[in-house]
RNA sequence: GGAUCGUUGGCUCAGCGGUAGAGCACCACAUUGACAUUGUGGGGGUCACUGGUUCGAUCCCAGUACGGUCCA
């Protein structure tokens, strides 16, 4: 018997122990610190910056683990790996959260005055700010901290400034007259994609225009902004309304005469044929003044509340007024037909979800089309993969249709626009370093956060200086996030980066994953109650449990389903592999010393180091495909089914027997081991690090060289040959249990035939996992597996009737199967048009399945008759 | 309304032209010195429907139904 060892392990695994001071441990190593001067290949990836304001969500924890991932492997394979960290200053979402706690003390932004309020802001971010960062640390993230970022950075808005004038002079920035969406709560424009559709009850209603002598029946949801139409518009192929073009009809409630205009734009199907045109008050009615002259009265102020109108709704907010225009109208029997609810859809601030209000005001904008026409072929010629390829459709199908970028928001808290005025409205742009003339009034807007977030992938590297964090980590490698903010912040990368590069994108794989579900599939969100929160799960079931059941659901661009089970069943995983290293330490598994040459190995260690080396290969592969699923997937069955199940019980004779033969399996499942920890290190880093530096006695598994591929320990042979033992054995345990015997209970046994089937070797392998003892009496049953036949001396009675039934259910499958081959061989047109080896294949299960079938009925015909 | 994806065991998802897979859940048995956060064995699916192509379809094609997502 060979001697147990002492193991420097605890007997129970207990993430919340280890991780914290692994986590320290490799900071204060600089592992995760990039060098730009390093001869390696680069590897980059820059975090989607998460809002200063933001706590770790699911969704982070997802694609953090991803990037992770990622950016580990690729350290181990011996690349500069880079991952940098950051944030994003989210102007709306941040202001908000600042004016909120004045609100608290009764102040407003403007009691406190512009500069006043931003200090305040900037005051908030370093107290309470952030708190995302921390988080991350708890994930594992091998972020390089000493280059993290902030999108309001002196270094970062430099690049701001740079490339605002950079868009102006190239005339891709401009001021103009826009209908643009507001938000009357935050009292800021919002761009197209700030603004969430949904379906809303409104109403429907059809009112009467003009008077005795002309008059014609319009269709609206928004009754309250007719104090502002300039005109009615009608489709000019639509014959009731074909004499009325060019008329002036009578506007209701402000007596105002206002032409009957002719427009594509009107489709004579919807409600009555003819819509009223309020240029300043919706997008498609400013179309249509824009083209037909049309007078575009503002009956709005800034808040939704009437203003201007001359009537008496000024100053009733828009709701109200919808509601008392209806009333009136009623009242004056113009009123033709009404649908209430009417169930639209209707434009929300995704930040504060108020109704969106369409507004004309002046603005700055990007001329989009050159930049997205970039940003289209940059993909569409392949230089930029979209993975999934599935996904690329969308964003073509965005990217070639988008609408001028409106990118000047009315708050204080962002980059304010480089705009300076003149006292006879002379306009000068000033890049950094740059001072407007004496006497210059700067613009008061600030940038759309998405400007500046759209310059992530070069600022933070430098830009626009040439640093060398430019020269050597640009082009990032891959991109990872979620395809919900492909639109928002990846086109816009792509767009920039694109611009400001010379033509170099910003990345060259932009690798989408899908949202976090809850388990169900349904979306989470507060108000149904069932979002989850990670870092609870970190201190329940440890981070790499929770990372592991992430990236274990992870396909490519597909939502994925998590619940709390499945967390803790990815911790049971990682306690798993906590006891079979302490298995295998005791057992004197290392890692010292040559293998042995693989030629010389027995048949279960050359099988285990084949399989090794194809869940390396495919792993490998996978992880570089971003198939994070199927990866897991694999380590997962690798290592509990294969090395855990079988290796390590298929051993246990080994280890007993000591000497050279526990020695050589001693080393090989050292190099399993070994070898498995690399490949899982970057799904599951903490665990991995614990166990195989106690286990190698080396100082670090985050910079360990990653396996090699198609190692050339393989042999498909014994793959063959370690199926007929499982076979065997499991024949032998179902047998035992449809007997009733107890697991632990030993039962004497015989094998005769191992001989021929190759298997003489591991006999005492077999007899050690089946519990089976040399059989000295008489056999009182017997079971056949293929060519190998079990005696057992079971010391009670034979359960025959157990033994019949299972038997029956053994026979009922052969007989099934060779009924489905033998309905394929008689099958004219198979026999002539399938391939060979699919005839073959059939042949040999017909052959098979009739020997079963012999066979069984043979041994049910010997059972004795009882009762 | 347009686009797009999906419909496989109780749940969540893989598979995608030659006898249906996983995790969790379920049933039975078991505390054998790595592990009850476990082990062993087991049950469970006419792969939404209707046509078509094919020797053969869960897989390819067309249509239908239902569901999701994005855009309007």
């Amino acid at each position: 018997m060979s001697e147990k060892k002492e193991v420097p392990l605890a007997a129970a695994f207990s993430p919340a122990d280890i991780e914290a001071p692994l986590y320290q441990k490799w900071i204060d190593a600089g592992y995760f610190k990039a060098d730009a001067s390093s001869t390696k290949p680069p590897f980059t990836i820059v975090i989607p910056p998460p809002n200063v304001t933001g706590v770790l969500h699911i969704g982070h924890a997802l694609d953090h683990t991803l990037q992770d991932i990622l950016t580990r492997m690729k350290r181990m394979k011996g690349f500069e790996a880079l991952w940098l960290p950051g944030m994003d200053h989210a102007g709306i979402a941040t202001q908000n959260v600042v004016e909120k706690q004045l609100a608290a003390q009764g102040l407003s932004r403007h009691d406190l005055g512009r500069e006043k309020f931003v200090e305040k802001v900037w005051e908030w971010k370093a107290e309470s700010g952030g708190s995302i960062l921390d988080q991350m640390k708890r994930l594992g993230d091998s972020v390089d901290w000493s280059r993290e970022a902030f999108t309001m950075d002196e270094g970062l808005s430099k690049a701001v400034l740079t490339i605002f004038k950079r868009l102006y002079d190239e005339g891709l920035i401009y001021r103009a007259e826009r209908i643009i969406n507001w938000c009357p709560r935050c009292l800021t424009a919002l761009s197209d994609i700030e603004v969430e559709h949904s379906d809303d009850a409104g109403e429907f209603v059809q009112v009467r225009y003009g008077d005795d002598e002309l008059s014609i029946v319009v269709a609206t949801t928004r009754a309250e902004t007719m104090m502002g139409d300039g005109a009615v518009a009608v489709h000019p192929e639509d014959e009731r309304y074909k004499h009325m073009i060019g008329k002036k009809v009578l506007l209701p409630l402000v007596n105002r005469m206002i032409p009957i205009i002719a427009d594509e734009l009107v489709d004579p199907e919807f409600g009555t044929g003819a819509v009223k045109v309020t240029g300043a008050h919706d997008p498609n009615d400013f179309e249509m003044a824009m083209r037909h002259g049309i007078d575009m009265p503002i009956i709005m102020n800034e808040h939704a509340v009437m203003a201007n109108s001359g009537t008496r709704f000024d100053g009733m907010d828009r709701f109200e007024a919808r509601k008392e225009v209806v009333e009136e109208l009623r009242k004056l029997g113009r009123i033709v037909a009404e649908k209430r609810p009417y169930v639209h859809a209707v434009g929300h601030c995704s930040r504060c979800d108020t109704t969106v209000e369409p507004r004309l005001s002046k603005q700055w904008f990007v001329k989009v089309a050159p930049l997205a026409k970039a940003a289209g072929d940059a993909v569409r010629d392949g230089r930029v993969k979209i993975e999934p390829e599935e996904m690329s459709p969308r964003y073509f199908d965005w990217i070639d249709n988008m609408h001028d970028w409106c990118i000047s928001r009315q708050l204080w808290w962002g980059h304010r626009i480089p705009v300076y005025y003149g006292p006879n409205d002379e306009v000068v742009v000033c890049g950094p370093g740059e001072e407007p003339p004496a006497g210059y009034v700067q613009d008061s807007d600030v940038l759309d956060t998405w400007f500046s977030s759209g310059l992530w992938p070069f600022s933070t590297l430098g830009w626009p200086d040439d640093s060398a964090d430019l020269k050597k980590f640009y082009p990032t490698s891959v991109l990872v996030t979620g395809y919900d903010i492909l639109f928002f912040w990846v086109a816009r990368m792509m767009m920039l980066g694109l611009f400001a590069m010379d033509g170099i994108a910003p990345f060259k794989t932009i690798a989408l994953h899908g949202l976090v579900r809850d388990r169900f599939g349904k979306k989470m969100s507060k108000s149904r109650g069932n979002t989850v929160d990670p870092i609870e799960f970190m201190d329940k079931y440890g981070s790499d449990a929770l990372r592991f059941t992430l990236a274990r659901g992870a396909n490519p661009g597909a939502d994925q389903a998590l619940a709390e089970e499945w967390i803790g069943g990815a911790r049971n995983f990682a306690t798993k592999l906590w006891n079979a290293s302490r298995f295998a330490m005791m057992n004197g598994a290392t890692t010292e010393g040559a293998l042995p040459a693989f030629d010389s190995l027995g048949g279960i260690d050359k099988w285990i180091l084949t399989r090794l080396d194809q869940t390396v290969t495919e792993v490998d592969s996978l992880l570089e495909k971003f198939e994070f699923a199927k990866a897991c997937e694999l380590i997962y069955h690798f290592a509990w089914d294969d090395l855990c199940d079988w290796y390590l019980e298929l051993s246990k004779a080994s280890f007993a027997a000591g000497g050279e033969s526990a020695a050589t399996s001693a080393r090989v499942l050292g190099e399993v081991l070994d070898q498995l920890m690399r490949i899982m290190h970057p799904v599951m880093p903490f665990i991995t690090e614990e166990l195989w530096c106690a286990f190698t006695g080396k100082e670090t598994l985050v910079t360990a060289e990653w396996p090699k591929p198609n190692s050339g320990n393989s042999d498909e042979s014994s793959i063959a040959l370690v199926a007929q033992v499982q076979n065997l054995v499991t024949e032998i345990r179902r047998f035992r249990n449809d007997q009733g015997i107890k697991t632990s209970a030993k039962v004497a046994a015989k094998f005769i035939g191992l001989d021929t089937a190759a298997l003489a070797t591991y006999e005492s392998a077999l007899r050690q996992v089946c519990r089976l003892e040399e059989m000295t009496g008489g056999a009182s049953a017997r079971i056949e597996v293929g060519n190998v036949t079990i005696e057992f001396d079971l010391t009670g009675a034979v359960d025959v009737d157990a033994e019949r039934a299972r038997l029956t259910k053994d026979l009922a499958t052969a007989e099934k199967d060779r009924q489905t081959a033998k309905v394929k061989l008689d099958n004219e047109g198979f026999m002539a048009k399938a391939p060979m080896e699919v005839v073959q294949e059939i042949r040999a299960r017909l052959t098979e399945t009739t020997a079963d079938i012999e066979r069984i009925t043979a041994a049910l015909a010997a059972l004795p008759a009882n009762k």
